[in-house]
DNA sequence: TTGTGTTTTATTGCCTCC
DNA sequence: GGAGGCAATAAAACACAA
């Protein structure tokens, strides 16, 4: 145990804590009869605050002069002699320090948090206190400042912690919403691939060549290829092979319906997905399956003399609120042609 | 008034530095 | 080894609701 606790544990008298019981009997041995009144009243008082805070006196020994640490809100101008004879004869007590004294120590505070030796003492002597006391009060207060920038530490991780937290939410529902748009484009593609084996099997043997050559010489006769009555069996037959193709979803076009939305793929939220994300070969796969055979639909435009049909006049699948397939840019190729 | 929670003052024990 | 800092803790002082 160092000396210095001793000395001014001795001032303590009965107070503190901390475990110092053991002090507390050394301190009472030492000052409990010390005739205090005399030699409080004989301070010569310090510059801040009143003489009795503290004062310099001996032991009962006489041997040791020690800084007598006094609690100190019983000042003589507040509470008046008698309150002061009654303070001295009532067991020591922990006082609080002055709100002027505490401002001041925050003040000194602010400017270093440290105390130098010569501070303390110049502290001490202006406040009326003892120097020890000027210590402590920077220790608790610097402990104080220790935990509430603990605290704002926190505070500040804290909400770094719900902000990152609040991304990583957002990124999971992304995710999860990216998620369901691949399974239901690749549900999408599979439906293709059956539709495929549907055109090569029963669905193209529904339209017997005869039929088509018959419907449209029909409407050659009667002078007038419309667009809204030409090949109409065969959309229907085609929507229904290709209805899980109309995604509601995927943007449409608006140029007519003349596009092919396999060869253009440009605006088209779907195919720019196709396109990304499928192999050359399940393009192609695609192409067929989407695209009936020229001879299938016109038989005898096969082998025409007649210009090939520009690429995007030949799609009949994707849906046009406005204008409908591409099947009607066949329609009026057949028109010209005939 | 009293019980209870918080703040402040002070002690103790340990550690580092010189 | 003494001085001083710090963490942990005690206990008084204080605030406040019931």
């Amino acid at each position: 145990m160092a000396g210095r606790r001793l000395i001014y544990g001795g001032a303590g008298g009965v107070a503190g804590g901390g475990g110092g019981s053991n002090m507390s009997s050394i301190l009472l041995q030492n000052h409990s009869a010390e005739p205090l009144d005399s030699l409080f009243k004989s301070g010569s008082g310090p510059s801040f605050l009143g003489s009795r805070s503290m004062v310099s006196f001996e032991d009962v020994t006489g041997r040791n002069k020690l800084e007598r640490s006094f609690f100190r809100s019983y000042d003589q101008e507040d509470n008046g002699d008698d309150d002061y004879d009654e303070y001295f004869h009532q067991p020591e007590k922990k006082r609080r320090l002055k709100a002027d004294q505490v401002q001041f120590l925050e003040k000194s505070f602010e400017e270093e948090d440290k105390l130098e030796p010569e501070r303390k003492v110049q502290l001490a002597k202006d406040l009326g206190l003892q120097p020890r006391q000027v210590a402590i009060w920077f220790q608790n207060r610097r402990a104080r400042w220790k935990t509430k920038q603990l605290e704002k530490d926190y505070d500040v991780l804290h909400n770094s912690y719900k902000s990152l937290k609040a991304d990583y939410d957002n990124l999971l529902k992304e995710k999860e919403k990216l998620k369901d748009e691949v399974l239901h484009l690749t549900d999408e593609l599979l439906v293709k691939e059956k539709e495929k084996g549907s055109w090569e099997s029963s669905d193209t043997e529904k339209l017997s060549e005869a039929s088509v050559q018959e419907h449209t010489a029909d409407l050659v006769s009667e002078g007038e290829v419309s667009k809204n009555s030409t090949l109409e069996f065969k959309q229907e037959d085609i929507n229904s092979a290709n209805s899980d193709l109309i995604d509601s979803e995927s943007p449409h076009y608006d140029d007519g319906g003349h596009s092919s939305l396999l060869e253009r793929g440009d605006s088209s939220y779907v195919f720019e997905h196709d396109q990304s994300d499928l192999s050359q070969d399940e393009e192609d796969n695609l192409r067929k399956c989407l695209l009936p055979p020229l001879s299938y639909v016109f038989p005898k435009l096969e082998d025409a003399d007649y210009p090939d049909p520009p690429a995007n006049s030949c799609y009949f699948g994707f849906p046009d609120d406005e204008n409908a397939f591409g099947f009607w840019s066949y329609s009026d190729m057949i028109a010209t042609y005939l």
